[in-house]
RNA sequence: GGUCCCGUAGUUCAACGGAUAGAAUAGUAGUUUCCUAAACUAUAGAUAUGGGUUCGAUUCCCGUCGGGAUCACCA
């Protein structure tokens, strides 16, 4: 039984010895001291006190002194303002480290072929443009999430749905013919994503200049945007495209090619990946179906331009689009084919979308339309939405160019990286290779950190210059913690000393040990937590507490100059833990730690 | 207009309805004969506003003000 679990029942039980009333233990309310007071759990007592008829001070007094005769862990206790603080004896807690030392993935649960199975699907990048800053928060989000999730003993398919069609990519493929003079990544050794990504933005610059040259010759915008021959264009080749033309379909595919390719680069580079990958172009056709089998058991109606809609109206949402008069689909139609088909494809529990919560709206109405067409999992799937991502002169434009790009970004932290370590003087003697290596990890850490801390539900200003910071509350700093305690372990090992099997519990340990240790112990919660609200940001808050009191206790206190054998190895023990679970949870966020930095 | 989200130090972020609202950064003042100074120590600074519920409210409810999203035959 846990700690926890232990004292809250020794309060409910004292609750029926001292006063006579029968309580559940879970509603004993329990937390961890505030690190200003005296102790390691903190009971508030004033919901006990219309039980015990008696002020603050004393039921606490009282509940205490039955939990010190009742608890062989608890050691000492004292109340203030009607909080009960529980010190645990330094026994317990040597016990504790003990048997939390040699445990592999401690806090982890593993998933079995029971587990339920959680699908969830991130990335789903439009194949026009390469990606950008709201990219890199979904990405790094959805890769987290599976990481928690799967870490709380669920199986995991990563997913990722790919914009591969529609009438943005034939603008690209549009531009690339007019004026692309036989460019390919090869021959012009740009990136594919951005190649295709700048026959967009010249697409959108051409058909600027054609309405402006309408509008001057006297009609208004909407008649000129009506007239434009060149959006004209565009929507002939997406016919022609769902008509498989033979011209626009290898088209398509070769300029795809070339995006994937960059995509696969960038995502390598983010350390994200996928288990499962569905396109548009494959899933679309499976929704229109959904939709004309909807509309043949009466869900939804044909309007006379023999558009397709459903009406939500009861529901209290909107009349919803679901096909267009000329039988091609929205993007509704695709996610329902979408959903669909990864029903068939596995047997899934839980659907997870990590998409921007400006879709708030839209997975509402997908929520509904999957149960109404018989899905019983329609109703319970999950949209994970978080905040935008805004930089500090506010919102990114890709008209205006302020659009954060991702492998600009990533390119920048490198650099940034390599700069401090070597104004530093630190990895000296490492080759190349090792070095660049380490710089690598570190500007991803900090990037991702950076990213993962804050809660996924607000919105948050990126700050290029603060985002590089590699001190304070960032990644580095806590890879650096992470660097150290190796370094002082194989600072130990080099001088031959060994952690024994079973540590002295009789050592006297400093309150800094015993802070550490509780936050140690606590781990298991913190990941549970981070599970149950989805959350890497708890898991960040938590590693950042854990380093900082880590460095503390390393400035304090010292370890392998301590000339007591018993002490110095439960300090080396502690600093092992500490640096095991730092790795752990850096893993939950998606990000490496170095041995040396 | 309807629906939804948000408002905490100069700035970026924390705080299961619980104690004196924590950090980081920027500022100031310090710590290297000693396990990595990307560290540590000290110092100063905030709950938009008016009500309500509660023993207790940053947290829950209502109003006001401010910011954002969404309600497309765009994805």
């Amino acid at each position: 039984m846990k700690i926890e679990e232990k004292i809250k029942s020794a309060v409910a039980e004292s609750v029926s010895k001292l006063y006579g009333e029968e309580i559940k233990s879970e509603s004993v309310q329990l937390g961890l001291t505030r690190k200003d007071q005296k102790g390691d759990f903190t009971i508030v007592v004033f919901p006990l006190l219309r039980f015990s008829k008696k002020n603050p001070e004393v039921t606490g007094k009282e509940i205490g002194a039955y939990l010190i005769e009742a608890l062989p862990e608890a050691a000492e206790f004292n109340v203030i303002k009607g909080f009960l603080n529980i010190l645990l004896s330094h026994s317990y807690w040597i016990n504790s480290l003990d048997e939390v030392k040699g445990v592999e993935e401690f806090g982890f649960e593993k998933a079995t072929d029971d587990s339920p199975l959680t699908m969830i699907e991130y990335s789903s990048p439009n194949t026009n443009k390469p990606l950008h800053l709201g990219h890199i928060r979904n990405n790094l989000l959805g890769y987290s999430l599976s990481r928690i999730v799967e870490a709380n003993g669920e199986n995991v398919v990563k997913t990722n749905i790919v914009n591969d069609r529609g009438i943005h990519i034939c603008k690209s493929m549009l531009a690339w013919q007019k004026w692309g003079e036989g460019k390919t990544p090869e021959n012009s050794g740009r990136k594919g994503d951005h190649l295709v990504g700048d026959f967009y933005v010249k697409f959108d610059q051409e058909y600027k200049k054609e309405t402006a040259e309408l509008v001057a010759s006297g009609l208004t915008k909407e008649e000129a945007e009506a007239q434009s021959e060149l959006m004209e264009e565009a929507r002939e080749m997406l016919r022609k495209w769902e008509a498989k033309d033979s011209e626009v379909f290898s088209l398509w595919k070769m300029m795809n090619d070339w995006v994937y390719k960059g995509f696969d680069e960038s995502y390598k580079a983010l350390g994200v990946d996928f288990d499962k990958i569905y396109y548009e172009s494959e899933t679309f056709s499976v929704g229109k179906e959904e939709v004309l089998r909807g509309l043949d058991i009466g869900l939804f109606s044909r309007k006379e331009d023999s558009s397709v809609w459903a009406d939500l109206s009861k529901d209290g949402l909107d009349e919803k689009l679901l096909l267009r008069g000329d039988g091609t689909s929205v993007y509704m139609t695709q996610d329902i084919g979408t959903a669909k088909m990864r029903f068939n494809d596995y047997s899934i529990d839980k659907m997870v979308y990590v998409v921007g919560n400006e879709q708030i709206y839209h997975f509402k109405v997908l929520s509904l339309l999957l149960d109404k067409l018989g899905y019983k999992w329609g109703k319970d799937l999950i949209h994970f939405s978080y905040g935008m991502v805004e930089l500090p002169e506010g919102k990114m434009k890709s008209r205006e160019g302020t659009v954060v790009d991702a492998d600009d970004l990533i390119a920048e932290m490198i650099n940034t990286a390599r700069d401090m370590s070597k104004e530093l003087g630190k990895l000296e003697g490492y080759s190349v290779e090792d070095a660049e290596r380490v710089y690598y990890t570190i500007a991803l850490g900090a990037l991702k950190y950076f990213i993962l801390k804050v809660d996924p539900k607000k919105n948050m200003t990126f700050d290029p210059r603060e985002s590089i910071d590699f001190n304070g509350n960032t990644g580095p700093f806590i890879q650096y913690s992470y660097a150290r305690i190796q370094s002082v372990l194989r600072k130990a090992t080099d001088k031959g000393m060994l952690i024994p099997e079973k540590l002295d519990e009789n050592v006297e340990l400093t309150t800094k040990e015993i802070q550490l240790l509780s936050l140690i112990m606590n781990f298991p919660n913190i990941v549970s937590e981070a599970g149950k609200v989805y959350s890497p940001a708890v898991i960040a808050n938590y590693i950042y507490d854990l380093a900082k009191e880590f460095n503390q206790f390393y400035h304090e206190i010292p370890i392998v100059f301590e000339e007591n054998e018993a002490k110095r190895s439960v300090r080396l023990a502690l600093s092992g833990v500490v640096g095991d679970i730092i790795k752990q949870s850096m893993w939950l966020l998606g990000i490496d730690v170095p041995e040396r930095m």
